[in-house]
DNA sequence: ATGCATTCAATGCACAAGCATTTAATGCGT
DNA sequence: ACGCATTAAATGCTTGTGCATTGAATGCAT
């Protein structure tokens, strides 16, 4: 592979990735109020809910998947918090760690979204040669 | 194609571009105090250069192949005057617009972190299946 | 020529992101 | 038990981004 291949290559990459996030940014925000991280955040939370009893998660946990620094995962989850679509609490056996829950309204306001991400993700990606 | 293989094409292409986004953005900042964009968009000038007699640019001819918004690029190519690696100028055709041209230090500066880019790039796309 | 919508770029403003630091809790070695 | 390095998450600070607005120049219609 050339230098040149790579290149265009690269340039495909970041104009389809910069142009799926400017729609799904427009799109969650301006019919859900959400922004693309938050509703990630959500769907990651949604997913959690399926594969363990509890449905807690650790924020770390929510890190990984999330492409965002620690700091603003801490930052993005006392915004959802505030909107009051996940709820913090200490968990008991480290009390460092703190757990992330969805609550209602939080479930709701995804389950709305879902439907908008997908399509969006759908427009730009189904037909393609690469995927 | 089903929507859990969209998602599934999705969330490779974007973890693909935050990897890429990151390192680039550490490499390029610590060997040669660029930024991805500020790379860019001095990539994007040289280029221009070999195509065009004078080397100027329209600010909003920039715009096209960098995703930024036009304030963001206004301010980026701000800074970069004042770094010292590029120049505005007038046209004289229509006094709306702006020319921005490669100074020498532009020029050497993009030729030393063109490799670096190069490299990582390189690194992350050579070997891969879908490009 | 005059008025008005349009275009280019810059700027005020609000906000989200990352880095570095802080606070609190844990665990390990002695 | 005590100190010390380590880890989890929150926070201060700086910076880059986008949206909306502004200011200036253009062009088009009347």
């Amino acid at each position: 592979m050339t230098d040149h291949e790579v290149l265009s290559v690269w340039r495909e990459l970041s104009a389809r990735h910069a142009a799926i996030v400017s729609d799904l940014e427009r799109e969650l925000q301006d019919r859900h109020e959400l922004g693309v991280s938050e509703f990630e955040v959500l769907d990651r939370l949604v997913e959690g809910v399926c594969l363990s009893a509890d449905g807690k998660f650790r924020v770390q946990e929510l890190a990984a998947g999330v492409h965002l620094s620690q700091s603003a995962l801490s930052r993005l989850i006392a915004r959802l918090e505030k909107a009051g679509l996940v709820l913090r609490s200490m968990c008991a056996d480290d009390r460092r760690g703190v757990f992330v829950t969805l609550t209602d309204a939080g479930r709701i306001r995804h389950s709305e979204a879902l439907p908008t991400q997908r399509r969006v993700l759908r427009d730009h990606l189904a037909a393609t040669p690469q995927g």
